[in-house]
DNA sequence: AGTGCAACTCTTTTT
DNA sequence: GAGTTGCACT
């Protein structure tokens, strides 16, 4: 075959990944080493070379900028990748129960509930508990999700043996299904089930992906994996080519149900797996991944990478100790203003921490000292309440089963529908219309107008928005029968179809920002918050104005509508366009830097108690090294820590130690600034008798090695010294031999395998 | 139903 | 220390 145009801008694992066909294929890629480009020239070479139609194309991320980054970059290579579908899971999910609704036992036009919305659910469907309580067991319960457990598993003695749990837990699923919407974990358990039990919906699913690739795959959770498993059909000899991606250095959502067994278990689960390691990283200086590298090996459970950067040496990181927090804050912003001075831009600069609460004295420090800052993930624009009332009408109209939309906006501003009214008309009724239960039940005089009043403001709401046109419904129906075949359709809405156009004779509105304006209006919650915003000096309005603004791309119709919730609840964030394209440092918290990547870092409140956090185990301990190794690895030309002798937490000063993490860097990659404390060292690494006998496999007689100064070489001699060091003797392609000792030299003297 | 004060808690959180 | 929650009071 002619080497290809953009494979021939891949090194040999990378372009041996994208070549890669017959079987399972696990691709290790180590922190910056092209992975996304892995993937999309992957999902392009299958179009172009091995004739696969983009509709059977499946790409899963975690996170929705993750999906758009790929897609994007694939349809730069190749036109058709715009026809995969390239979603994230918990999109997938949605998709795929829309599709299959009816299997899965939901509504038609269901919602997604977040974390709050369960909260409350479970005090509803349970009253005699506490919210703290409630808290606690939706915690449980989104956990049990995770790993696909049912109130009825045994194995939910796994998450809980609390009996009481169970008992929630299944009260809470009733009550949910009631409202025909869905949790976030039921949008990967719930098409777990329906593949399950469904061999029709099975056997169609494996007819339309021929192909499934799952991205961050070290950080899918069980159900993802039950999920994968079926949807692949690889115990059924689907034949569908499944690749996933992932670095099991880098599995830092354990917390949250990541399954790092399902990366270090692949191969077991899906027979004849190939794996292609990415070791050749194009982000960081070879003396920043020496870091990384020292850290990480600290881990025992792992399947054991060594990056190579192919940028060279670089510059060496530094350890800066400081007396407090505010030293610290002010040892940022002059170190930022300083190479502000010689011309670097701010955005170069990365301020990364454990915890949110840290943010602030930075957001001080720079406030006075006129450094511009974005904070990264702090800020949920619709978790905030005025946007979520905005949401809850919206979702209220869509579903009207919806208990938990209708409780926030049925006396919202106060229209004499209490919390009592409230409870009648849904408790009468559970799985019916609520709007239909308004009508049925007999009233005081007082509630009874209320009641009616809230039903003439939502009937018209409903009533001023069309379904799709006839004949894209039409379309669609084709679609569905052609499933099997060809699953053409349209992955997104497109911003301005022909249906808006003819629309415009049905309804007074153009698009669906118009429409949700007039919600905001003719609820009286834009007065409502107006008010609130004098009297309070808030800008809740101004939110209000954003989130109409934000569906100004989303068809005016109840398809448009559902994806633009769709879209909302399933990303939390808001990206606006000053964000993205200024001049400004990042404030952001180490788990949100995951897939980032930033010229200048600095990695602050490195203490014991801080990062790592007490109380860990063991097993915790290694997620919580995952997480320094996912910081470090950010970096690509500078990087420095800070540590702080005290440090205030909960409004007392604490005197702190290092973090134990500093203990693992080697000095030889690290310079340290400033005083050093009593008693810390920066300790050579431990030398396990393990890692000699490895270190003399590894760099054996006749290896290929690469030497920082030296070049290309190879082993010409190996032996133990008499002082019982392992040492080498190199023959380097620039005529000169060398004498090395491995142990000492590992991080500058590379095996090349 | 809305305000005020005491009590409480305080990781990380792609979706 | 600060932000949130819950209860009591009007």
């Amino acid at each position: 075959m002619s080497e290809l145009e953009y494979l021939s801008v891949l090194n040999d694992e990378q372009k041996a990944a994208v070549v890669h066909s017959g079987s399972s294929l696990l691709i290790l890629a180590g922190a910056g080493s092209g992975k996304t480009r892995v993937i999309t020239t992957k999902i392009a070479y299958l179009i172009q070379q091995k004739n696969i139609s983009p509709y059977k194309i499946l790409a899963v991320t975690f996170t929705k900028k993750a999906a758009q980054e790929m897609k994007e970059r694939a349809v730069k290579i190749e036109q058709n990748a715009q026809y995969c579908q390239i979603r994230t899971f918990h999109s997938f999910g949605s998709y795929f129960l829309r599709r299959y609704y009816a299997a899965a036992n939901v509504d038609k036009n269901f919602t997604v509930y977040d974390d709050d919305d369960t909260v409350t659910l479970i005090l509803k469907a349970n009253p005699s508990i506490t919210k703290k309580q409630a808290t606690h067991y939706a915690h449980l319960i989104s956990l049990a999700k995770d790993y696909c457990l049912l109130p009825d598993d045994p194995l939910l003695d796994s998450i809980s043996s609390e009996s009481f749990f169970r008992t929630v837990y299944e009260q809470y699923e009733n009550r949910l299904r009631e409202t025909g919407n869905v949790d976030f974990g039921d949008l990967i358990l719930l098409p777990y089930l329906v593949l399950r039990d469904n061999e029709n919906i099975r056997k169609s699913v494996h007819n339309q992906f021929k192909v499934i690739m799952v991205d961050e795959y070290q950080d899918s959770n069980v159900a993802q994996f039950k999920l994968l498993e079926l949807l692949s059909g690889v115990k059924e000899n689907s034949g569908t080519y499944v690749c996933v991606v992932g670095d099991d250095d880098q599995s830092i959502y354990k917390f949250r149900g990541a399954e790092v067994q399902n990366i270090l278990n692949f191969q077991n689960m899906f027979p004849n797996t190939d794996v292609i390691k990415l070791e050749k990283n194009y982000r960081s200086t070879q003396e920043i991944l020496s870091c990384a590298q020292y850290v990480v090996e600290n881990n025992k459970g792992r399947l054991g990478k060594n990056l190579i950067s192919a940028r060279g040496k670089g510059k060496t990181p530094a350890l800066v100790f400081l007396q407090t927090q505010d030293d610290e804050t002010e040892f940022c912003a002059d170190i930022i203003l300083q190479s502000a001075k010689k011309g670097i831009p701010f955005s170069d600069w990365a301020i990364l921490y454990r915890t949110n609460a840290q943010s602030l004295g930075f957001e001080t420090e720079f406030m006075h000292k006129k450094i511009p800052y974005q904070v990264v993930g702090a800020l949920k624009f619709y978790d905030r309440e005025e946007v979520k009332d905005i949401i809850s009408w919206l979702s209220f109209i869509v579903n009207p089963k919806d208990e938990i939309s209708f409780r926030r906006i049925a006396n919202k501003p106060a229209r004499g529908l209490g919390e009592k009214s409230q409870d009648k008309i849904v408790e009468a009724g559970l799985g019916k219309s609520l709007l239909d239960q308004c009508k049925n039940i007999s009233f005081s005089k007082k509630a009874k107008e209320a009641t009616e009043e809230f039903v003439k403001l939502a009937e018209s709401f409903i009533s001023l928005l069309p379904d799709l046109m006839e004949d894209e419904k039409k379309k669609s129906l084709v679609e569905s029968a052609l499933l099997d075949e060809n699953a053409e359709e349209e992955i997104e809405t497109p911003a301005e179809t022909e249906a808006d156009e003819t629309e415009k004779e049905n309804s007074s509105y153009r698009n669906l920002s118009d429409y949700i304006k007039a919600i905001v209006k003719d609820s009286g919650l834009y007065e409502y918050y107006k008010e609130k915003d004098e009297l309070f000096l808030t800008q809740k309005v101004l939110n209000l104005d954003e989130l109409i603004n934000s569906a100004s791309s989303f068809s005016y119709s109840r398809e448009g509508l559902l994806d633009f919730l769709d879209h909302v609840n399933l990303d939390r964030t808001l990206e606006t366009e000053e964000n993205s394209s200024t001049d400004k440092v990042t404030l952001i918290t180490l788990h949100n830097t995951k897939g980032l990547e930033f010229k200048r870092v600095i990695i602050t409140g490195m203490e014991s108690g801080i990062f790592p956090r007490d109380g860990k185990d063991e097993a915790d301990m290694e997620e919580e090294r995952r997480l320094f190794y996912v910081g470090i690895t950010r970096a690509m030309n500078e990087l420095y820590f800070t540590s702080c002798a005290t440090r205030k937490l909960y409004g007392h000063i604490n005197y702190t130690n290092p973090s134990l993490f500093l203990n693992e860097l080697d000095s030889k990659c690290l310079r340290v600034l400033g005083d050093v404390p009593e008693g810390f060292t920066l300790v050579k690494q431990p030398k396990q008798k393990q890692a000699k006998a490895s270190l003399s496999e590894k760099y054996c007689k006749g290896a290929q090695v690469y030497h920082d100064d030296w070049g290309y070489g190879q082993i010409i001699s190996a032996k133990v010294s008499d002082e019982g060091e392992y040492t080498v003797k190199v023959a380097f392609e620039t005529g000169g031999i060398k004498t090395f000792m491995p142990e000492y030299q590992s991080h500058s003297l590379l095996v090349i395998e």
